[in-house]
DNA sequence: GTTGAGCGTT
């Protein structure tokens, strides 16, 4: 093949080159042709297909958010990465960003039009793990989409009443408040407005549960409600995962929800086996049943005791829930947690 | 002491 010219003008590393047909490529002009000081070097000794070889070689790894695992895509070869490229793998996605090792800070890619560009002026993307930008609204939408929107389902279709999440409320909307606006729908079991616990100011939302399935129906049915004069949201609550264990995690519990109600209240489901409060009080329990099936079934179930919504769900520390995503750890080293 | 999209203080 002809000689082929490498522009080395304020090179690092890699830069552009051009073959015999004119086609552009990435060539590692440190490897290929160290010593040379020339501000073009010639490399025509080099074998074609192995030039290919490294032009072909730049793949951006990208990944949907930060530590999940990277896909592998094909950079141009005037070493960009299409936007479109991008966005048939993240759909969604507007953009990238990577983690600088130096200062610990997020790094946003250059992106013109429909091209995003590699860092510090570079024309190959290096080893760095890239992740998706995605406009607000669209991070928002997924969220709910991924978290929640299979389990909501679930849960609304279940015949079963659970809380319910009113947003948007008056600051000075109270517990009371709250009820008695819903209860002209129907008999309320549980209000409850969140609140800033050094304050104890209303945090401007709240839940709200009701004894018959009908009344949920008909006040989801209406998605406005006019309370202290704001219009509020009422929605189903994103809701958490399933379980493989007889044990079950009992969160939001309060001080006065003691073992012996914890057992009366749970075993009208199954035989329980096991009923541990942390002290010093930690605002949660385990309840463990003979049957697993048990307590599978009544994961991502609120309940309410003592007037109290408490939350069930599974009994797998949130530290170990992302390597239990990931498969990781197995059902036995799973069984030794606590 | 402020606020106005969200997801239940330990």
């Amino acid at each position: 093949m002809d000689p082929v010219e490498v522009d080395k003008k304020d090179n690092v590393g890699m830069k552009f080159a051009e073959d015999e047909n004119g086609k552009s490529m990435d060539v590692d002009i440190v490897n290929l042709a160290a010593e040379s000081s020339d501000e073009s070097v010639e490399i025509g000794h080099i074998d074609r297909r192995k030039i290919i070889t490294i032009a072909n070689e730049d793949f951006v790894q990208v990944a949907e958010q930060e530590g999940d695992n990277p896909i592998e895509l094909p950079a141009e070869e005037d070493g960009t990465l299409l936007l479109s490229t991008l966005q048939a793998q993240f759909s969604g996605s507007c953009g990238l960003q990577y983690r600088n090792m130096d200062t610990k800070a997020v790094r946003g890619i250059r992106s013109n039009q429909d091209r995003l560009f590699p860092p510090n002026g570079a024309s190959s993307w290096g080893e760095n793990v890239y992740f998706c930008v995605f406009p607000k609204e669209i991070k928002r939408k997924r969220d709910d989409d991924l978290v929640s929107t299979a389990v909501k389902a679930k849960r609304i279709e279940s015949g079963r009443c659970i809380d319910l999440i009113v947003l948007g409320l008056s600051w000075e909307t109270t517990e009371n408040r709250l009820r008695k606006y819903f209860q002209k729908y129907g008999e309320v079991t549980m209000a409850n407005i969140k609140t800033d616990y050094r304050s104890g100011h209303s945090r401007g939302f709240g839940f709200i549960r009701f004894a018959s399935y009908e009344t949920q129906k008909l006040v989801l049915s209406t998605s406005r409600h006019l309370i202290d004069g704001r219009w509020c949201e009422i929605k189903v609550p994103n809701a958490k995962g399933n379980n493989t264990s007889n044990k079950v995690f009992v969160g939001r519990c309060t001080e006065n929800i003691s073992s012996n109600d914890l057992r009366e209240y749970f075993s009208k489901f199954g035989e329980v086996s096991d009923i541990y409060i942390p002290q010093p009080f930690r605002a949660f329990s385990f309840v463990t049943f003979f049957d697993a099936d048990v307590a599978q079934s009544l994961c991502g179930e609120d309940h309410i005791i003592k007037g109290v919504s408490v939350n069930v769900s599974n009994a797998i520390p949130k530290h170990d829930q992302y390597n239990q995503y990931r498969g990781s750890r197995s059902p036995v080293e799973q069984s030794f947690n606590y």
